[in-house]
RNA sequence: GGGCGAUUAGCUCAGCGGGAGAGCACUACAUUGACAUUGUAGGGGUCACUGGUUCAAUCCCAGUAUCGCCCA
């Protein structure tokens, strides 16, 4: 006998290691099967389970789990990232409170292994935390980005594009994080608007100049008239002005006309620099001219190569002011700010400036600013020498992809790949049409160092690795015929060092009296962007660059799923890595699902407080626990207050153990194609519930000695009950299957949901009551066998969205001979579909529902039983009524019936199809309650009938609507009209 | 500024050119018959607003408002 409840705190865990150690995971690599395989959005190392890794896991499962059922040969490959700048910070932040030295005075390679030290003891613990999901992952093939393998696999890459020309190294301008000492890409940049201020400062023009400046109004007419000896700039950061290089004003704006090509004196720095003019400038924003600070903001950089105005960095890894010469070796930069932190600096200079009485105002504005999305500080353009992936030529035959596959057009031996839902193509299409160059190196320790040697007469050598960079180098220093250090023949091996000292190169030629006679090669210190390992995901895991077995089975995958908020970082690049180097596209579909949000749509966070840990649901959190959790760790500390009293407001008992099933079950109802789920606990809850409701079905099922049947065969049921049941499980099993194929799973969740619950628990075993308390004999064999039946089949459905309780119940019921992990998924023929058998039982489950409805309404005592009186009834009615007697005196209270050809006086009554139900409960019944409660129901009947009327009353509709339309409409009134009369009738029967 | 999306029951959300839905919450009744993590029944919505297309609009189109996200 089943317990009487589902205890998922015991249950899970035992069950998860069953499958695990089942080999239920690992695919069967059975050619005879159809390829079915899925890699999994690598979470950071670093990373502990939220709901983002809970949605996106559950669908992946449900997938999963499906498609195995469905006999395909499925590999769900599992990994992790190794995350590059968050896993350096956690473990300098956990160096520094254990009172260590800093990452710098510890060196590289005792930094580094610090980090894999740390990585093996608690990295992963996302891992487990999955697996408590209940992830059918392939745990055995689990990979890690810094891998052996794939690491050979990104130096190939990084070395194959160089060789392609689409990696190359350029000083350009970057977004540099001055916390983290790195450049980052332009997608690890947050743009926020914050409060600013607006400063306009005059330039004077050089040499005393004066010139008359002019404004006009729309219409010409002129507004201001003056003499000015200056140019007004407005700047929102005023500590670069020490390093601009021109002024520029748009060749359309009349009011600098007079002084195009003057010089101005730039204030403080006291240097010449040049007006000019650029199509940049907007004349109507600020004062219309604006100052150019090519080495530090993205716009005046353009416009600095444009005009060729001199660049001059003004700042130093961490953003403090530096000295830096112009092309004459001249200082740019006034000694009194070398060495202020840039916010110092622009008050330093504003300062200044307005000493000088050359500030004109601050106005105080809303600015866009960069931030690091990691370390929160002020991104800052910097000019510096970094590798750049050509973005824009590997884009192109992503986009190609996309685009047949949302065409159809599956002509290319390149594969196509659709998004669903469908919209996110708009997305994909316009950052990848607008692609930048992708600027890969990370000035950082914990990744794949950048396989680039630097040799003297700035040579650069990419090669797999140290042996055949040398090579290279030796082919191309002797080509040179450079100067070689008191030799004169060519070079061999034994002429170059590998040395860790960047300025070793430098000294090579500077420094006579240096001992060392040979040529320092000197690799590149940086490591790449965690997303360029990330980008070869799809195949490097699956052994590329070797011809793996997997690769070849698997590769390419058949489903990416993953949000949106990642499709520029990591969906494009793969798409463009895969497409280059395996020639064909990493995955068909791409699944975006939503966001998880919290109750109120905010975004979660642990910096706010509002966090719900998946965890905490799974196993349950007491109130004061949760409290706590919510309140350390807070950007805002002082909020702490605040976070505990929502806290306790909204979840005053915590969290109960729900259990993995219930919140997979909730994210999958949920997980409809809109942007956002806002997780609601009730509705964990509530599916929960669902759960408990299934297993006390499955009790009942157990202690009616329902077991399945080998060899049952479905076909010959005799018993209509059961080929109703069979019918609509059918059906349910045909949407089911339907809707997660098309990724429908809310739909899916919900078709199951009311199919186990509205049709299996309320109705099926309901109406089967009466046969399993009767006699043994046939009837009662075929429905036990039917029962058990179409409850094995339920918890098939269900399987992958509640794998836990259906396997324990599965177990449970009898001895089987596998698990349910790996049953054949329901494939029902459409020919048990049942018409006339749903017929006869939609109708009793309308007829109980009606005569249910009037006792509750008229108050009538569920203990007070009566005889029915059927008026109107024709025979197939009549034969019901004989057939389900025992079900009408269960489910409906009623004792016997008869018919007659009015209703006995003083009756209650409802009408259900062509026949009229009549209850006698003399001295039961309020005859003005029954009165209005027949009125109420007439009223809105005879409103359905006069908007049907309308309709049908225009000649438009009748003559331009299709026919069945009309026919329908027609139908609908006709049966209203009828139900009208009956229910006048029974309202005249009344009194 | 450009783009995307949302606005449907008290709450969280589905849906859709032709009868307004679910879960939770709420109300009433029911407890030795698998299940109170339950059962039965019920109340509750000018489908944001304004126009347009259509025989017909919650649904399609345009505009407005509010909110959210992305990009510049």
């Amino acid at each position: 006998m089943l317990d009487d409840r589902f205890n998922p705190g015991e249950a899970e865990a035992r069950i998860y290691k069953m499958w695990e150690d089942s080999g239920a995971f690992k695919p069967r690599m059975d050619t005879s099967r159809e390829a079915y395989s899925i890699v999994i959005p690598p979470p950071n190392v670093t990373g502990s389970l939220h709901m983002g890794h809970a949605v996106n896991n559950t669908i992946q499962d449900i997938l999963i789990r499906f498609e195995r059922m469905r006999g395909k040969d499925v590999l769900w490959q599992p990994g992790m990232d190794h995350a590059g700048i968050a896993t350096q910070m956690v473990v300098e932040r956990k160096l520094a409170a254990e009172g260590n030295v800093s990452r710098r005075e510890m060196g590289r390679d005792a930094f580094v292994k610090k980090v894999w030290e740390w990585k093996e003891e608690s990295g992963g613990n996302i891992m487990n935390q999955l697996k408590r999901l209940g992830s059918s992952c392939d745990w055995s093939r689990e990979r890690f980005t810094l891998d052996e393998g794939l690491s050979e696999a990104v130096t190939k890459v990084f070395v194959e594009l160089y060789n392609k020309g689409l990696i190359y190294r350029d000083k350009r301008l970057v977004n540099w994080d001055p916390h983290f000492q790195t450049a980052v890409s332009n997608l690890e940049v947050e743009n926020k608007e914050v409060d600013g201020h607006f400063w306009h400062f005059k330039y004077p023009l050089a040499g005393g100049e004066t010139y008359e400046y002019v404004e006009k109004d729309e219409d010409g007419n002129v507004t201001l008239r003056e003499t000015r000896d200056y140019i007004a700039i407005a700047t929102t950061r005023p500590e670069t002005m020490l390093g601009d290089g021109a002024v520029a004003v748009h060749p359309s704006d009349e009011r600098y006309a007079p002084i195009i090509g003057k010089m101005v004196r730039l204030p403080l720095a006291d240097r010449l620099i040049p007006i000019i003019t650029d199509m940049y400038p907007d004349p109507d924003f600020g004062s219309g001219a604006v100052k150019i600070t090519g080495a530090h903001d993205f716009n005046d950089y353009d416009v600095a190569k444009r005009n060729d105005i001199p660049m001059y960095p003004l700042m130093d890894e961490q953003a403090r002011m530096i000295q830096t010469p112009d092309k004459d070796g001249e200082n740019v930069m006034p000694d009194k700010y070398v060495g202020m932190d840039r916010f110092e600096a622009r008050k330093a200079v504003v300062a200044d400036i307005d000493a000088q009485g050359l500030m004109i105002k601050v106005e105080d504005k809303k600015i866009q600013q960069p931030f690091g999305d990691r370390s929160k500080v002020v991104i800052e353009p910097m000019l510096a020498d970094q590798w750049f992936v050509d973005a824009e030529t590997l884009a192109k035959p992503a986009i190609a992809a996309v685009e047949r596959g949302h065409a159809g057009d599956e002509s290319s031996d390149k594969g196509a790949t659709k998004f669903f839902p469908t919209n996110w193509k708009n997305t994909y299409d316009v950052w990848m049409k607008d692609i930048q160059p992708w600027c890969i190196s990370r000035q950082l320790w914990w990744g794949h160092r950048i396989p680039a040697w630097f040799g003297p007469e700035g040579k650069i050598f990419v090669a797999e690795n140290q042996e055949k960079a040398l090579a290279q180098a030796m082919v191309v220093y002797n080509e040179l015929g450079i100067q070689k250090t008191g030799k004169s023949d060519d070079f061999i091996e034994s002429d170059f060092y590998f040395g860790e000292d960047q300025s070793a190169i430098f000294r090579y030629y500077s420094d006579e009296t240096l001992s060392e006679t040979r040529i320092p090669l000197v690799r590149d210190e940086d490591v790449l962007d965690t997303w360029f390992s990330s980008a070869l995901w799809p195949f490097s895991t699956l052994g590329w660059p070797s011809q793996t077995a997997e690769l070849k089975r698997f590769y390419p995958t058949s489903v990416l799923v993953t949000a949106f908020d990642i499709i520029f970082f990591w969906v494009a690049r793969m798409m463009m890595a895969g497409l280059e180097f395996m020639d064909e596209i990493p995955f068909s579909d791409i699944y975006i699902h939503a966001i998880v949000r919290d109750e109120d749509g905010s975004k979660m966070s642990k910096s706010e407080g509002n966090v719900i840990d998946p965890v905490d649901l799974i196993q349950g959190i007491d109130i004061d626990t949760l409290v706590k959790k919510r309140t350390t760790g807070l950007r805002q500390p002082e909020k702490a207050p605040k976070v505990e009293k929502a806290t306790r407001k909204r979840y005053p008992d915590g969290f109960e153990a729900y259990g993995a099933d219930a919140l997979r079950f909730t994210l999958a109802a949920q997980a409809a194609a809109g942007r956002d789920i806002r997780l609601s606990v009730e509705r964990v809850a509530g599916y929960r519930n669902f759960g408990t409701k299934l297993w006390n079905a499955s009790r009942f099922a157990e202690m009616k000695d329902c077991k399945p049947v080998q060899g049952f065969d479905l076909a010959s049921c005799t018993q209509e009950l059961n080929q109703w049941a069979i019918s609509e499980l059918t059906k349910t099993a045909a949407e089911v299957t339907r809707c997660i194929e098309t990724y429908r799973f809310n739909d899916a969740a919900d078709a199951i949901y009311k199919f186990a619950w509205g049709t299996y628990c309320d109705w099926y075993i309901e109406l089967a009551k009466p046969v399993l308390n009767g006699p043994d004999g046939a009837e009662k064999s075929e429905t036990q066998a039917a029962l058990a039946f179409v409850l094995d089949n339920i918890l098939k459905l269900l399987h992958p969205f509640m794998p836990f309780i259906t396997e324990e119940l599965w177990q449970s019921i009898t001895l089987r001979d596998e698990m349910l992990i790996v049953a054949e998924w329901p494939n029902l023929p459409n020919s048990l579909i049942n018409d006339e058998a749903a017929e006869d039982v939609n109708w009793l489950i309308r007829a109980i529902t009606e005569i249910r409805s009037v006792r509750a309404e008229m108050n009538i005592p569920p203990s007070k039983k009566g005889e029915m009186v059927v008026i109107g009834a024709n025979s197939a009615t009549q034969s019901r009524m004989d057939k389900y007697t025992d079900s009408f005196e269960q489910l409906a209270r009623i004792d016997g019936w008869s018919v007659a050809d009015a209703a006995p006086k003083g009756a209650l009554q409802c009408v259900v199809d062509e026949a009229t139900i009549a209850l006698p409960l003399a001295g039961l019944i309020d005859l003005d309650a029954e009165k209005a409660r027949l009125d109420k129901e007439m009223d809105k009947i005879r409103a359905e009938i006069e908007k049907l009327e309308k309709k049908l009353g225009n000649p438009n509709f009748v003559e331009k609507a299709p026919a069945a339309v009309v026919e329908e409409q027609r139908a609908r009134q006709t049966a209203f009209q009828q139900e009208l009369e009956k229910l006048e009738a029974a309202k005249e029967n009344l009194a």
